[in-house]
RNA sequence: GGCGGGUUGGCGGAGAGGUUACGCAGCGGAUUGCAAAUCCGUGAAGACCGGUUCGAUUCCGGUACCCGCCUCCA
């Protein structure tokens, strides 16, 4: 079997990855919270941690891996955009509207992500859902120490937790050097965080033995991965922005509550996404979404594509450029798999490339040889494993099915005069025609032929007639 | 201020203490009426300064610059 190493935040060092359960591997995602539509910077976790599920289902099988990615649907956000709705004259309750925006952008971010070529994880679990296992856990934190409740807000005690800072490398008492929040005056410490607020009368809220309120983002995840996959599973992921305080935070709420699991073995973090060598933020102006993307012609495939040739842990630029390498690459991939028997498994120097903490942009390099030394059914098999060609081959690669013949005796027809007369410009004409419809014009000894390129326009084609 | 990551050829981007990464672009050639496509070949690198070593782009230390987190941002 193949060994898969992985990069663990928690030790900082490559390991070796052993399950607790080959039979069932687990894994956590933090997913998005939905408020608009998912920016790229949201499509790279996604990209990334889909590989990593294919290449886990691909080692273990496809029914003994349990992969989570929750839908945070509970945030200012999201109720500020209801609330905004409301006021623009949307009918409904406020908790209507909302619900109504969180679905509606649910919606979108899973087509979204199905045009990266992104799995459906096995479950994508609402925060709303959830709520009584949130309160059901918040409670267990107060009765055994970990948090006490105060002016309707439960706070998690900080320094009940020896190990808080681990993961994130951080000591308690350089943050509070450090800190520049403003700290809420009923706070023990000024580290502790909410694991339930109040809300007031216009948001939305859940009863609660501490009045009607609504659970703090972290406990969301902590309580779901508990729900979904027990108290120790295998892999938590996520964007390397969370893990301070987010993730921090999750660990110390589930250790308290579950003193005998140890949540994650293994802590994945993706690097951020850039633009311009600048984080991807809307102030920067720096921002577009995949549906943007997607709009403006640019496939899915091939957004993943360049996701893939940088490794997961470096910071990645997203360029034009890029994306017309990607495309260029994908086109002449897909074009040899294509015609490619589906009778081999994925090349192991694939598989190895990905075993190696998912090692995508050494796995790219192994399909150029696989294309170079014309091994077309592995290359076929290796492109399947990397999340290309789901559903076959798409429209935007395959050379569209025109019959050009008629253009092709014609052009031949001018050829042949010209030789014998020495005066080309009939044929050169033709031939520039051809080439702003799109055609590529091959012309030797041999022959002519015509073959639609990436970027035929039938119009113009019609036009020379 | 605290903590973390990075700096590789024109661009993108890996591995490895000594052996061509690779892709794109460029250049040369074959081919072509000219092109395109294809094929063959090819130059070019590892921020800076020290150290360890027979040998470092790869390990260690320092400097510079860039980026991120410390704000319910993936």
């Amino acid at each position: 079997m193949v060994t898969i190493r992985l990069t663990n935040s928690k030790t900082r060092r490559k390991e070796e990855f052993r399950p607790i359960d080959p039979s069932d591997v687990r894994m956590y995602v933090c997913g998005p919270t939905v408020y608009d539509r998912a920016h790229l910077g949201n499509a790279r976790p996604v990209v990334v941690f889909d590989t990593l599920y294919r290449l886990l289902r691909h080692v273990y099988g496809p029914d003994h891996v349990t992969y989570v990615r929750n839908f945070t649907d509970v945030d200012d956000k999201i109720n500020a955009e209801a609330l905004r709705r409301q006021k623009a004259g949307a009918s409904g309750t406020l908790e209507e509207l909302i619900h109504q925006r969180t679905e509606e952008t649910i919606a979108w971010y899973d087509a979204d992500m199905d045009a990266l070529g992104a799995l459906r994880p096995n479950h994508e679990p609402r925060a709303t859902e959830f709520i009584g296992q949130m309160i059901a856990m918040t409670e267990g934190l107060i009765a055994s120490g970990h948090a006490y409740a105060v002016e309707g807000h439960v706070l998690f005690r900080v320094r009940s937790y020896k190990d808080y800072g681990n993961l994130s490398g951080r000591s308690v008492d350089d943050m509070i050097a450090g800190a520049r929040v403003e700290v809420a005056p009923f706070k023990e410490d000024p580290m502790d965080f909410v694991l339930w607020k109040p809300s007031s009368g216009e948001e939305p809220g859940w009863e609660s033995p501490w009045g009607k309120g609504r659970p703090g983002w972290h406990i969301e995840c902590s309580a779901m991965a508990h729900e979904l996959l027990g108290e120790s599973f295998d892999i938590h992921g996520g964007g390397l922005d969370l893990q301070f305080p987010h993730h921090e935070n999750e660990i110390a709420q589930s250790a308290c509550a579950h003193p005998h699991g140890d949540f994650a073995h293994y802590w994945l973090h993706n690097e951020m996404l850039q633009v311009e060598g600048k984080k991807m933020s809307k102030s920067l102006g720096n921002f577009f979404t995949v549906r943007d993307l997607l709009d403006q012609g640019i496939p899915g495939e091939v957004i993943r594509f360049v996701f893939l040739m940088t490794h997961y842990r470096s910071p990645m630029d997203w360029t034009a450029e890029k994306a017309r390498q990607a495309q260029a690459t994908l086109r002449k991939f897909y074009l040899l798999a294509s015609e490619a028997l589906d009778n081999v498994g994925p090349y192991i120097g694939v598989t190895n490339a990905l075993a190696d903490d998912l090692n995508t942009a050494q796995a790219v390099y192994e399909l150029h040889q696989l294309a170079n030394a014309g091994d077309t059914p592995n290359l076929r098999a290796s492109l399947r494993l990397l999340g290309f060609m789901d559903n076959g081959v798409p429209e935007w690669a395959r050379s569209p099915v025109v019959d050009l013949t008629g253009q092709t005796e014609r052009l031949i027809e001018l050829r042949n005069a010209a030789m014998a007369s020495k005066d080309f410009s009939a044929v050169d004409a033709l031939k520039s025609a051809l080439i702003a419809a799109g055609v590529e014009v091959r012309m030797s000894k041999a022959g002519v032929e015509l073959v639609p390129g990436p970027d035929f326009d039938p119009a113009k084609l019609e036009a020379l007639q």
